[in-house]
RNA sequence: GCGGCCGUGGCGAAGUGGUUAACGCACCGGAUUGUGGCUCCGGCACUCGUGGGUUCGAUUCCCACCGGUCGCCCCA
């Protein structure tokens, strides 16, 4: 083997592709009822929007982005999330003068330069879904349960949200230093790792997953304590719509996104999927300040990522019935240079019928293109030699009965029609 | 960046320091020169990830590298 698809990406193929197909459509489905319109950024941007939307201290900056240079000498960066590039847009083409608020949802690869594992991959794709212009908690709850019903409707059960509030600017810096306050005694018993983020992201060490951090963490102040009217009140409301649309969820005051931008809400969808370990397949939260620091106006935005390879763990993990590979309605048999000359044309003309069909195209004999036939699932086989060609006439066959009736050749259209509409 | 496991045909998988590298599936052909699914027969790896070493001899032993996979960190 010579080539092959680079570290961490992968090819979809038959077999594969349809649940794809299947992610996609549902994801168009549901926002489509929630009336979010699509937007396609795209899938690189320069560097710096990523160093200041995702934020400089965050891993995905530090050491996750694919990042090169052009032949134009500039920095640009595979988008390793979603949100930057969309709110970019929404800033560069003045979408904040029109009325508000503004749903967007997209779809499609992002790229992180890290070490491949189940469910994590280099090339890896997200549905996500943005809001610009509104600070209503109702909102927050819109999104979080337009995550939860794409689940649904894809047949996973397991879902559930966590959600937490990572206050305002005003009261997270409050929370910050209490944090810190808390844990500088215990910065000797910090792994190497959390220490690094003790002044940096002190945020970030509560969801640590090192056995002794945790520890200390279990006895930290929590952010929920530390909330201002205005963040307490819009995490009171939040939970009240969340009640009342009936998306189950658990508040998790030490949940603290990867991302820099956050504001207010922050979620995260789970899903226990065994034998992989990631059982985070989406989150999101709020992000009121992204819109300015991008040089647009105050403009709040609220919206999620869902990682769709964990989707189809999920999925697979589930046991969801997928798509089946219905097969094709004709399969047409040739004998003879004559006939097979004329398969052609009857090819064309049940395609433009509306009929999938297809033929051999690998010169095999009857026998062997019987086969082909059944393998492409035919429900019927049509029969074409040189007697039935001067006849006008074909064989058309019912793969499943076995059942062969001589049909004018000009009839075969009508005669698959009313067959195919029987069943 | 770190750690475990693995690397034999299109896929799955056995195997051994030494003449022809099992088997199953798939595929191709034939039995049936105009008819699929069943059956039977035949074909299908100048070679065991790559390079180097040990040896009279290596797919089999050792080393390095590459790749895959799972995990750590972190996340989708």
């Amino acid at each position: 083997m010579t080539y092959r698809a680079p570290r961490g990406t992968f090819d979809v193929m038959a077999g594969e592709v349809e649940k794809w197909q299947l992610m996609e459509t549902r994801a168009r489905e549901i926002c489509r009822r929630f009336d979010y319109k699509e937007i396609r950024t795209p899938i690189f941007e320069m560097t710096e929007l990523f160093q200041r939307g995702v934020g400089e201290t965050t891993d995905i900056v530090e050491k996750e982005m694919y990042s090169f240079k052009d032949r134009g000498d500039r920095n640009i960066t595979l988008r390793p999330e979603g949100t930057a590039g969309v709110v970019r847009a929404f800033v560069q083409d003045k979408v904040f003068a029109q009325p508000q608020p503004t749903k967007w949802f997209y779809m499609g690869p992002m790229f992180r330069y890290e070490n491949p594992q189940a469910g994590r991959y280099r090339q890896f794709h997200q549905f996500g879904v943005e809001v610009f212009g509104s600070v209503d908690p109702a909102l927050d709850a819109e999104v979080i349960a337009l995550g939860m019903k794409y689940f649904e409707s894809l047949g996973i059960k397991g879902a559930r949200v966590e959600i937490n509030s990572v206050g305002d600017r005003d009261c997270r810096s409050v929370y910050r230093e209490k944090l810190i306050e808390y844990l500088e005694p215990y910065k000797d018993q910090l792994s190497k790792h959390d220490l690094s983020r003790l002044y940096r992201n002190p945020l970030r060490i509560l969801d640590s997953k090192d056995p002794r951090t945790k520890e200390i963490v279990a006895g930290a102040p929590s952010i929920l304590d530390y909330l201002n009217e205005k963040s307490e009140q819009h995490f009171q409301a939040l939970q009240k719509y969340l009640d009342l649309l009936g998306v189950p969820y658990v508040v998790n005051d030490r949940l603290v996104r990867g991302l820099d931008y956050y504001t207010l809400t922050a979620f995260e969808y789970m899903v226990d999927i065994p034998g992989a370990q990631a059982s985070t397949i989406g989150g999101g939260g709020r992000y009121n300040g992204l819109v300015e620091e991008f040089g647009g106006p105050e403009m709040p935005g609220m919206g999620f990522g869902i990682g769709l390879e964990r989707v189809l763990l999920a999925l697979t993990e589930e046991g969801v019935r997928l798509p089946v590979d219905t097969g094709i309605d004709c399969y047409i048999v040739t004998m003879g240079e004559e006939a097979k000359a004329h398969s052609l044309k009857i090819l064309q003309q049940l395609r433009m019928a509306g009929y999938s069909a297809d033929r051999d195209y690998l010169d095999r004999k009857i026998k062997a293109q019987m086969k082909a036939a059944d393998r492409a699932k035919a429900r019927f086989t049509a029969i074409l030699g040189d007697e039935e060609l001067s006849l006008g006439k074909i064989q058309v066959k019912e793969m499943a009965t076995g059942e062969q009736e001589l049909v004018e050749i000009n009839q075969l259209t009508d005669y698959l029609k009313q067959k195919l509409s029987k069943a």
